[in-house]
RNA sequence: GCGCCCAUAGCUCAGCUGGAUAGAGCAACGGUUUUCUAAACCGUAGGUCUUAGGUUCGAAUCCUAAUGGGCGUACCA
């Protein structure tokens, strides 16, 4: 009987890559089918998953689809394609067959193999580049304010899906484009030129971002006094939140900066540094980075071009006054306007424009929008758009759509103050991380400089894993109150796995893999392991295909989870036959490397010690 | 009104294209350290998977409707 070769060419054709134990069974079972059942069946007609704990073997087959072919019960099928497998199969050692199900015993030697060869590779988890590339704009603040918990879900969603993409062969462009222009930082710096006093960041010792953020807050007590005013003098709401005095200087103010009045754009540049200079500290302190800064500065006037286009496609048509809008409604949405009857922009005609020049830049294959989901209906409509201009590029765009991170009271409100701020929260995460390992004496023979290191990389850790291990679409509850755990289902938690097996290689003086021919039988928790590792890079081709990072997350979670059952019941170091001493190693090493590699592609660093 | 998203243990969440007795962590209770780091490990308890129909050999998962929550439906961004 003809074996299916054991190597096959993956899509991109280049590099030969391992076919899968799971590729494998299901092609075999193709195989048995045909020469049992005289029927030929589709691969996805195959299900496979993993064994049950509670059953004996690695790989499952769902056997109740084959009955028809059959015409014998889900066991008797079972049984028959077993034993073909089992005969035919060189992985597969043994089977056992409960109610439709049908486990897979697959060879020690076969996972032995997966470890010392595939595993331990170094491009483990790596693919191939693809050829593709794809840009990631994420983070997009608005330079009135600091960075609150929204934006650093937002920012650890960007850099670490720009990373998942890296890992799956893509070349990544991470982009931010900056929103530094607008009603919102007049208002900053209005309170400031009203009751900033000269104010600045080093008169302050304040971080520039905060600083310009504190007038944003001053700015809206000011505006809502002047409203109660208006409104004690008999005016309704709304026309009083219209009068106001301090929103019409504020509205003047946006105009004379459009128009680039010297005066105001000064001011505009000086603040604007400041929140720059602020952001870059957060940045850095999060971990994420940019190849390029777009800022609206620069391209809110843009898009115009492209309505011309669409006009000229009659995509779009004018209305009397002038105004220029598309109808969707044959698509499920609305009339949506695209330029002013004045012929000023509106948000999309910028982000239109915007999408074309960043095309027109990197000429990328996919361009992912990191933003949250409150502006879902905006984004359905962009694409929608660009399709009906015809442009080739906009099946590649897509919307990455987060939940929000609301707090028990309810949603975060810069204005109000009722934030999460990013900064005082990493401080905070890092002094308990400080104090957490302090309590428990871990840090003997630190220097300070490596002290440091730790507690930022565990707070760091925490806060990450915590934000990152929920699904990006469903929302996010955050208790100030209650802080973030550095137990159980945490970053913590892998890092100190990874801080533990690193202290075991670190005793055995392991630079390199050890074992050459393994032949001892496997123990239960030793296969669970390999097998847990071999899963790698499904879990990351499937978080790049979903953009998850949670998968990731997850995924390393439970591998930690198993080492550390693995650790505590077998030994590795005191094993007492040197063979079985050195594969453990070996399974150890791969272990720890693995969960770098995930941890990595979360952004989060693992350390030696801890 | 219309549209989109969410609903799983007391709390926070997993559960892949339908598959075996729905899983973790936290909190609660009990246990494990002269042995490679106890930020660990083991155990107990905790569920009408919001509800009602439907499709199927089989539904937490797919379809329809209802209920509850969030968001959008701006000549704001």
């Amino acid at each position: 009987m003809q074996q299916i070769p054991y190597y096959r060419l993956n899509l991109q054709g280049s590099m030969p890559i391992k076919m899968t134990i799971e590729n494998t069974i299901v092609q075999q079972i193709r195989r048995a089918v045909s020469v049992l059942y005289q029927t030929e069946i589709a691969s996805d007609s195959i299900v496979i998953q993993e064994t049950r704990k509670e059953f004996e073997g690695q790989v499952t087959a769902v056997t109740f689809p084959f009955t028809r072919f059959s015409k014998k019960t889900p066991e008797q099928t079972g049984t028959e394609i077993g034993e073909y497998l089992k005969d035919n199969v060189k992985e597969v050692e043994d089977f056992n067959v409960i109610k439709g199900f049908l486990n897979l015993s697959i060879a020690d030697s076969y996972w032995v193999d997966e470890l010392l060869t595939t595993i331990h590779s170094s491009s483990f988890g790596q693919f191939p580049s693809n050829g593709q590339k794809v840009m990631v704009e994420y983070s997009s603040p608005n330079t009135n304010k600091p960075l609150h918990l929204g934006h650093v879900r937002n920012n650890l969603l960007g850099f670490s899906v720009a990373e998942i993409l890296s890992a799956n062969g893509y070349e990544v462009i991470k982009v931010n484009l900056v929103n530094d222009r607008g009603i919102h930082i007049c208002k900053s710096m209005l309170a400031w030129q009203m009751f900033g006093n000269g104010e600045t960041p080093q008169s302050s010792q304040l971080k520039g971002d905060h600083l310009v953020g504190k007038y944003y807050v001053i700015f809206d007590k000011e505006y809502k006094k002047q409203i109660e005013a208006l409104i004690d003098k008999g005016q309704t709401e709304d026309e009083a939140k219209k009068n106001a005095p301090i929103i019409k200087q504020a509205q003047e103010m946006l105009l004379k900066w459009e128009a680039g009045d010297q005066e105001v754009i000064k001011l505009w540049s000086m603040m604007n540094g400041w929140v720059y200079s602020g952001f870059e500290v957060t940045y850095k302190m999060l971990g994420v980075d940019f190849k390029k800064y777009y800022y609206e500065s620069d391209t809110y006037l843009l898009g115009k071009d492209t309505i011309q286009e669409g006009l000229e496609k009659r995509v779009f048509f004018k209305k009397d006054d002038g105004s220029v809008w598309i109808d969707l409604t044959e698509d499920g949405l609305d009339q949506k306007l695209v330029l002013r009857a004045d012929g000023t922009s509106v948000y999309i005609t910028q982000d239109l424009g915007t999408a074309q020049l960043k095309y027109d830049d990197f000429k990328m294959d996919k361009s992912i929008y990191v933003v949250g989901n409150e502006q879902d209906y905006h984004f359905k409509v962009l694409f929608l758009i660009l399709q009906k201009l015809g442009k080739t590029w906009a099946k590649g765009l897509f919307h990455l759509s987060y939940g929000m991170v609301d707090l028990p009271s309810g949603k975060m409100k810069s204005r109000e103050g009722t934030v999460v701020d990013a900064d005082e929260l990493m401080d905070e995460m890092i002094l308990t991380a400080r104090d957490r390992t302090e309590e428990l004496g871990k840090v003997e023979g630190f220097s300070e400089q490596e002290k440091k290191e730790l507690y930022h990389m565990i707070g760091l850790g925490a806060l990450k894993f915590f934000l990152l291990k929920v699904e990006p679409k469903k929302r996010l509850l955050f208790d100030p109150n209650e802080s973030i755990d550095f137990q159980g289902h945490t970053g913590p938690f892998i890092q100190y796995t990874h801080a533990r097996i690193r202290s075991v290689m670190a005793k055995a003086d392991y630079q390199n893999k050890i074992s050459t021919n393994y032949s001892t039988i496997l123990t239960a928790l030793e296969k669970d392991l390999i097998v847990n590792l071999a899963k790698y890079p499904d879990v990351i081709a499937a978080s790049a295909k979903e953009f998850s990072p949670a998968h990731i997350a997850n995924y390393v979670f439970e591998l930690a989870k198993l080492f550390n059952k693995f650790y505590h019941e077998e030994s590795i170091l005191k094993a007492e036959d040197p063979d079985v001493r050195n594969f453990r190693l070996d399974l150890s090493a791969a272990t720890a490397s693995t969960i770098n590699k995930g941890m990595k592609l979360l952004g989060i660093q693992v350390p030696d010690r801890m």
